[in-house]
DNA sequence: GCCTATTTGTTCGTATGTATC
DNA sequence: CGATACATACGAACAAATAGG
């Protein structure tokens, strides 16, 4: 595959050229995602123009999220996000699985507790009943996509915590207690800026934006059993709503 | 009504029933939204506590968006934030309506410009055929909420920003085209921080939260009719799925 | 902990082409 | 036509963060 010289005062300026130029190679896999690129001097050198006008390049990449420029380390090509299609069969794993990616949840923390008034009405229960609350965080291939707070109504799914940590899938651990199916009632968006503790979790420099989507499932016989929260790095995920 | 006092020593802090008490205040309509909260010395002095007192309460709210404090202004209390549907039929204009509030856009610009290939791509056109492109601006009781820009295909849509300037909606502009009904064909949700010139549009302060959205909609032949990229600013919309 | 090489980020200055008045 | 402003491109040096021994 031979590319092609830059064009001197065709009308296109040097650095939009290689832009694109690299942008077509990024996604011809000549640079991974996850892959660094070359140092700026040595591209730089390749391509026969002066460090500023191919810094300026990977400075409209960056700009459009296709790389990230870390001082000291190098320019690194972002993975492509995550696609991530909502609707009344939203599965994390069947949708991370059908990307090619692998993944595993992790249960943070679990406790029986009164549920507040947004969760009990969430849940169709009464304020102050007991349910299940787990925080969990989900990668895919390694990468922290999400966490999450789940809520379950506590009679019915006592132990669930522990179906969890095994199948590594809510998906899965419902399906140790029957549930071999179940629906999305209903979904929303938000999005706000993620605090240090949020950061930490995902493994994101703070002051990054979150997608916060709340989410309640319902059963076959149209009972509650789960109602989420669930913060999303929103550098790694697309929310797409399908029909 | 009457409002039950401070529990002292109870194992709450006065701060924490001041921001509970406000808040039910701010719920039941005492404080109207957009409106103002009396002064900090005021208010402190209604409640018998001091004035950290009922600032840490007000800290407590302006965290969680209830309220916005500026200095040497006074505290607002924010709107409640507009719960936006997305589906098949997602309109901006019946939305703001159905939710009590009137919605009008404004068009910032307008140009035919050669299709870019992701736009010929939604649009269903070859790249570099004329399209029409819109900037818009739109806003809720004078609140703004969105700008977006849209792509509408050129010879059919000739005309479409002076129809889109008289109706202040899309929908409305669309209906003097003959066009009675559209569905929405996909939708795609990202979201990241707002830039400068996006803030500036919104009346956001910099570096705010943008909940972006990239729509296609289809006419009844399932002719795309339209491409759009609208932002919205975070902390006044929710985005809703419905299904 | 220290030191060093590597790599990106920033700031000067200089020169040139292009668009606009 | 000149004058001006702006974007583009190049050069050199230094600052700051990182990685590895």
């Amino acid at each position: 595959m031979t590319l092609p010289p830059l064009v001197r005062g065709g009308g296109v300026a040097a650095w939009r050229q290689i832009a694109e130029r690299l942008e077509a190679e990024i996604a011809a896999g000549v640079f991974m995602p996850g892959g660094k690129l070359p140092a700026e001097v040595l591209l730089a050198g390749q391509l026969g123009v002066n460090r500023h006008t191919l810094r300026r390049a990977i400075a409209f990449l960056a700009k459009h999220g296709i790389v990230r420029a870390t001082r000291g380390s190098g320019t690194y090509v972002e993975p492509s996000p995550l696609r991530y299609p909502i609707g009344p069969r939203t599965r994390f794993s069947e949708i991370a699985s059908r990307a090619g990616r692998e993944a595993w949840g992790v249960l943070a923390s679990a406790a029986a507790v009164p549920a507040e008034s947004q969760t009990a009405e969430a849940l169709g229960v009464a304020p102050g009943e007991p349910v299940l609350r787990l925080v969990t965080m989900h990668e895919a291939d390694g990468v922290p996509i999400s966490t999450a707070v789940t809520w379950l109504p506590l009679p019915r799914f006592e132990g669930f915590d522990r179906a969890f940590a095994g199948a590594g899938s809510i998906t899965r651990a419902f399906a140790t207690y029957g549930l071999a199916d179940y629906l999305r009632l209903s979904t929303r968006i938000m999005a706000r800026v993620a605090d240090a503790e949020e950061a930490a979790l995902l493994e994101l420099t703070p002051g990054r934006v979150l997608l916060v989507v709340d989410s309640v499932n319902v059963d076959a016989d149209d009972a509650r059993i789960q109602a989420t929260r669930a913060c999303f790095a929103a550098d790694r995920v697309e929310l797409v709503v399908e029909g």
